[in-house]
DNA sequence: ACCTGAACACCGTTCAAGT
DNA sequence: ACCTGAACACCGTTCAAGT
């Protein structure tokens, strides 16, 4: 963890706040109101200083939001027990993985920061190739696997981190025009489960998703 | 396609610009600036207009973002020619999508606006529903299939997007900085692949994941 | 070393008025 | 019906100066 302004041995004016503070009310911030209210300005005011004096804690607003992630990740991520089947074991760091991320909407805007979070979640990554690797395939090809978990993993949180918004704002929702006219003659399956989308995409499928993809994974 | 201020008979004053003019302009911007710079103000003034003649045509920012993904996907997507095997009719089908939208760096931001990007977009779902039909999956396995596949393919792109954006911009790599001190005794599969870790990602390995991801969903 | 004030260069959107 | 001007309520970030 990379402390920018290199603290030295007291030599001029004392602080009046610190990093920790700062990510502390951000985080307050975060969980009350959500990403979108998080800025540097409402920051500072909310920490009863200016926008300016963040900048000598934190290099700008990106890095602040990798800071958050990551302590959000060092709080939460806990390790499971392993089972020994190789699969199963990258099932389950997979879904521990998973599981925080959901859990916290406004990380979708940080998520594509990166593909390491942080260096809790190694642990977690270590475990998906380890078992990919006792599967039988060559360190590469393992860590391809990762990716492509990884892959799946974000992109479900992040689809479905929007459609939640969606639902909230009740915005027009665009799929519904689309459905509104579908010709059965074009497009005779989509007709059929027409009414039922709404239902089937509103279920929680990423572990099926996720042992069909390991499955496959495995076995080439 | 909803034109919300409804056409009329031609009663009051005649337009001066057109959604046509508008779209087409934004999609100039988009190309030739990134989609950072595509702002209400910023089209307005290439427009030769100013920012509030936009609203008379589009409802606000997202609905034109929405008609620029609409206006891209149906002149890019065309049809391919689907072979027999219904688990390769599905593959071809998601690698269509995946290519026209890979191509398109601006698509990010509007991707999880909806599961459903298009009209155009319909007979490739309906090719992927169908597909796993075939494979034997019932209807409503076959939705969660496709959207197995969305996420992955969502995903995929908005990662891969993010790191190519980080790489232009070279700003420091957070993950740098999270593997220069590699515990091998903790994480030694990592500790092994960690000089060719940036090679392994970079990798376009989207096929291959696809085609676990089909090969684990036909065969449950 | 740490913080402040003022400023730069922007945003999306609304409202009331003009043609 | 369509467009404009002015305004509201914001942004992230930089620079020069203060303590």
């Amino acid at each position: 963890m990379p402390q920018p302004p290199a603290p030295r041995k007291t030599p001029g004016r004392p602080p009046r706040i610190s990093r920790d503070e700062i990510i502390g009310t951000a985080l307050r911030i975060l969980d009350e109101e959500g990403v979108d209210r998080l800025t540097m300005r409402r920051l500072a005011t909310e920490i009863g200083s200016t926008p300016m004096a963040l900048y000598h804690h934190v290099r700008n607003k990106d890095e602040l939001l990798v800071l958050l992630l990551d302590d959000y990740a060092t709080r939460t991520l806990r390790r499971p027990g392993l089972p020994d089947r190789p699969r199963e074991r990258v099932i389950v760091a997979a879904e521990a993985i998973h599981e925080v991320l959901a859990a916290c909407p406004w990380i979708v805007t940080v998520l594509t920061a990166d593909d390491l979070l942080s260096k809790t979640a190694l642990w977690f990554v270590e475990q998906i190739v380890d078992g990919f690797v006792d599967c039988g395939l060559t360190p590469d090809r393992a860590v391809h696997g990762y990716r492509a978990i990884w892959y799946y993993t974000a992109g479900e949180i992040m689809v479905r981190a929007a459609a939640r918004r969606r639902a909230e704002d009740d915005r027009p929702v665009h799929r519904e025009s689309v459905f509104a006219d579908l010709d059965p003659e074009e497009v005779p399956r989509l007709a059929q489960v027409a009414d039922r989308w709404e239902t089937l995409t509103a279920q929680d499928t990423y572990s099926d998703g996720l042992r069909a993809l390991v499955d496959g994974l495995a076995t080439r």
